[in-house]
DNA sequence: TTGAGTATGTGATAGTATAACGTACCGCAT
DNA sequence: ATGCGGTACGTTATACTATCACATACTCAA
């Protein structure tokens, strides 16, 4: 698993590079990458956080891209259905994803203290779940999967 | 895993037991198992889905029980604190607790069909979360697992 | 019986999300 | 170039989910 939520990196590299892959991917795909599109993306990888519609509503209505609740949600809804980003339901929030292109199936760890969120990858066909829904008959087709608590940076901070 | 919300099963007993299991604990803890928190007990138990708390408060109004959401509310926030109920958030919604008294991190099956929704039981430190986010020094408190897809009964009727 | 803690009644409001309708733009086949 | 279907956007209104704040009432034990 990956924590790149957890640990220093190159931020703005992490910005541009995530950027620029969605909008690969979307020409690839003939999706539309569209301003409001591309800059709620940009807002949401700005921090390893989950924002609420509503923040992003904000912004956007700041830089006069948009002042209702629909066009926050539509570029929100645009993002998530093509995997580029993901809804923490737990926080009824967003964040862009970790690994953009790849078909996957996200976990979520979520610092009650500093609401960063790592995401890391789960394979539901393996661990207990997946192997207990397959005994059952019960065919998973989406999984959420969220983890509270506290990160390795405040962990250490409390102690 | 048991797998409750699927299989057939004595209901009414299911309701009648799940209410003197959580009364009887309330009595040796010194929790106050009042009408409306029963009552709402009583609902949640009445099919194996997640209702909402305006279904819940709706419900109560007809009954006398209250009439505004902090009343629903109050009730499912004891229920929950005491691991009588759980939340779903994928569906903003509530279900009885199918282990009620075991302190559990409790995890989902959620047809999304028939809207049954079955409980299983995980343990968050096997499992390949768990591992990594102890490798990560990630300490997780509390989690959400809700798996979404087709029970063995919708799927039986799909064919 | 009185006081602390707990539970309820109620009105107001905050926060999250979608419906419904019209307009504009884009690519493409005619 | 014209018309057409599909997609995206603008805007108003509304639905759904959840909490705040304050007054009142109940419960239990000192």
């Amino acid at each position: 698993m990956e924590a790149t939520g957890f640990a220093r990196h190159d931020h703005g590299a992490c910005i541009r590079e995530g950027v620029a892959l969605v909008d690969a991917r979307c020409r690839e795909e003939g999706w539309q990458f569209t301003p409001v599109r591309r800059r709620v993306l940009e807002l949401l990888l700005e921090g390893h956080r989950a924002m609420g519609a509503y923040d992003i509503l904000d912004r956007l209505r700041e830089e006069g891209l948009g002042s209702q609740p629909p066009v926050a949600y539509r570029a929100l809804d645009f993002l998530v259905k093509h995997g580029f980003a993901h809804k923490i339901e737990r926080l009824n929030s967003f964040i862009a994803c970790a690994h953009p292109g790849e078909h996957h199936a996200p976990a979520f760890l979520i610092c009650r203290s500093c609401d960063t969120v790592a995401e890391a990858e789960l394979d539901m066909r393996e661990g207990r779940l997946g192997a207990s829904a397959a005994d059952l008959g019960f065919v998973i087709e989406r999984a959420v999967v969220e983890a509270e608590g506290l990160c390795p940076n405040c962990r250490d901070a409390a102690a």
